[in-house]
RNA sequence: GGCGCCAUGGUCAAGCGGUUAAGACAUCACCCUUUCACGGUGGUAUCACGGGUUCGAUUCCCGUUGGCGUCACCA
């Protein structure tokens, strides 16, 4: 049988870290499988309705080169593929109104009143259960009062006794009391479906065979079992999926700065890089890799390695990671990226080629950038200090003394190029018996005023040049002076 | 609080009855080097606790502790 899976989230306006890998995976599995993977949206809850929520959701999962085979721009044969449309085919209706004439659902006229009086307070969370109150109305009192227009909803008629059991693939099997199912709403009193209700309709109506969704729906599954059950049909293959969670080991909210894909990407990191890391938490693949493409992920992708324990989002590899795929960058698309950040810092009209060339090997973001280059345009003040540097055994005095020996030798230099700077300054440190480290400290350091650079003295002269360099190197001397 | 789930270094994790308990990030040291970074080499650091089962438990079972989730006309 063909897989297909589904990514089904509701248009709130972002895409949670923990969504994305939601899809992510759902993806990989019927991607390697060469499966159908669909985009349904579930809005039907009206009053979280976020406008431009769902362009958020479409251009999220480009970004992320996760492609679905249907949903809403792709219709196919078991749409339409947005709730609320469903809605209005009367879908969900007709399917409540089944369970109420098998009587494994019925009305419910309850108030908000009556309903307030059934919660209790538990360690300050409010919590009820439903006592099943509208379950002994006669038929004639349902009939009576939906005549009159009385606000309804349409519950689950659960069993109080026995057990339900369900299997999942990560977590094997799970038996829970039946006394614990809880008389859920399926039909909202403004005739929408609850979450509960549609997602088991439309997951069984659209042909889903893998469910994947997060843990936190592991409790609420028993009932979704029975609604299948009550139904005669087929219940899908369950893989819930292990929640992320900040450094405090607390869900990963907006706080934590990094809870959504947007967040991440105008932070700098590349998009296929968050992906990659993404996959990482709570899968591992059986090789020993960490770092693969979307295409290899759907090669080894194996849903039965996902892991059952909460997974740290650790910001600190994926800067690592990003590092890495910035390494391995083509030049030129590494440039795509770099040079608006030298744009913002460089105005001189120095190569920024070679400058962003420095610095590829030595961000782990682009965002880093300017400030590592800023010296280029131009230095901020700096102590002297930094001319003495234990490992080459230099003193202050001594910097100062190969500043004033070196500057006649580089103003009667013509060619700035690397090379040849490299070639001069080699020569004149064996001539004169100094170390070239110790010879480059100083110069370097005149050149920027930093104790580390992204460039060596060289590299630095041959980007700003000879006017500048002699210029920098005259202003160091008179700043030791 | 009821119910459910989880438990290998600081973090991600491999492991699936017998291993010197992989690997990665972070960290530390050294090497390389015109500074830093990159790269290379090596080090520190993990099976929550207590009972079983077994010739033998990180691995299987039970309990304890801790963490998380859930208990809505939200998904």
């Amino acid at each position: 049988m063909k897989i297909r899976t589904r990514f089904a989230p509701s248009p709130t306006g972002y895409m949670h870290i923990g969504n994305l890998r939601t899809a992510l995976y759902a993806y990989l599995i019927a991607k390697h499988e060469g499966g159908d993977f669909l985009l349904r949206i579930e809005d039907t809850d009206k009053n979280r309705e976020v406008e431009g929520a769902i362009d958020v959701i479409y251009k999220s999962l480009k970004l992320a080169n996760i492609t679905h085979d249907e949903g809403p721009d792709k219709e196919g044969a078991v749409g339409p593929y947005v709730q609320s449309e469903r809605v209005k085919a009367g879908i969900y209706m007709e399917y409540a109104k089944k369970l109420v004439e098998s009587g494994k659902a019925y009305y419910c006229f309850c108030d908000e009143e009556r309903l307030n009086s059934l919660k209790r307070e538990v360690n300050g969370e409010m919590i009820s259960m439903y006592d099943k109150h509208c379950l002994s109305l006669s038929k004639e009192e349902v009939e009576k009062n939906l005549r009159e227009g009385k606000p309804f909803v349409i519950r689950q008629n659960n069993p109080t006794t026995g057990k339900t059991k369900f299997t999942d693939v990560i977590y094997g099997e799970i038996e829970v009391d039946n006394s614990e199912l809880d008389d859920m709403v399926l039909i909202k009193s403004d005739g929408y479906p609850t979450y509960n209700f549609a997602n088991v309709i439309d997951d069984h109506l659209m042909g889903i065979t893998h469910v994947v969704r997060g843990n936190e729906y592991l409790s609420s599954t028993p009932k979704y079992n029975r609604l299948y059950e009550a139904f005669g049909w087929e219940v899908p293959i369950y893989i819930h999926c292990p929640p992320i969670t900040d450094e405090n080991h607390k869900k990963l909210s907006k706080r934590s700065g990094s809870a959504s894909f947007e967040d991440l990407v105008n932070k700098g990191y590349l998009t296929e890089c968050i992906v990659n890391f993404v996959a990482l938490l709570g899968w591992s693949p059986s090789e020993n890799v960490e770092i693969f493409s979307l295409d290899e992920m759907i090669k080894i992708f194996d849903y039965k390695r996902i892991s059952k324990s909460p997974a740290v989002f650790d910001i600190v590899k994926l800067n690592w990671m990003n590092g890495e795929y910035i390494k391995k960058m083509d030049f030129n698309e590494y440039l795509k990226f770099a040079m608006p950040e030298i744009d913002k810092i460089i105005f001189k009209n120095y190569d920024k080629n070679k400058i962003a060339n420095f610095v590829k090997t030595r961000i782990e973001n682009f965002l880093d950038i300017g400030e590592k280059v800023k010296f280029f345009e131009k230095i901020d003040d700096y102590d002297i200090e930094l001319y003495e540097n234990k490992k080459n055994k230099l003193t202050i005095e001594e910097s100062k003394n190969i500043l004033n020996d070196i500057l006649p030798t580089l103003e009667n230099i013509d060619d700035y190029s690397n090379d040849n700077l490299f070639e001069i300054l080699s020569k004149y440190s064996g001539d004169k018996n100094i170390k070239l480290g110790k010879l480059m400290w100083p110069i370097r350091i005149a050149l920027s005023g930093l104790m580390s650079t992204p460039a060596g003295a060289t590299e630095i002269m041959d980007v700003i040049g000879k006017e500048e360099t002699i210029s920098r190197i005259k202003t160091a001397i008179e700043k030791l002076k």
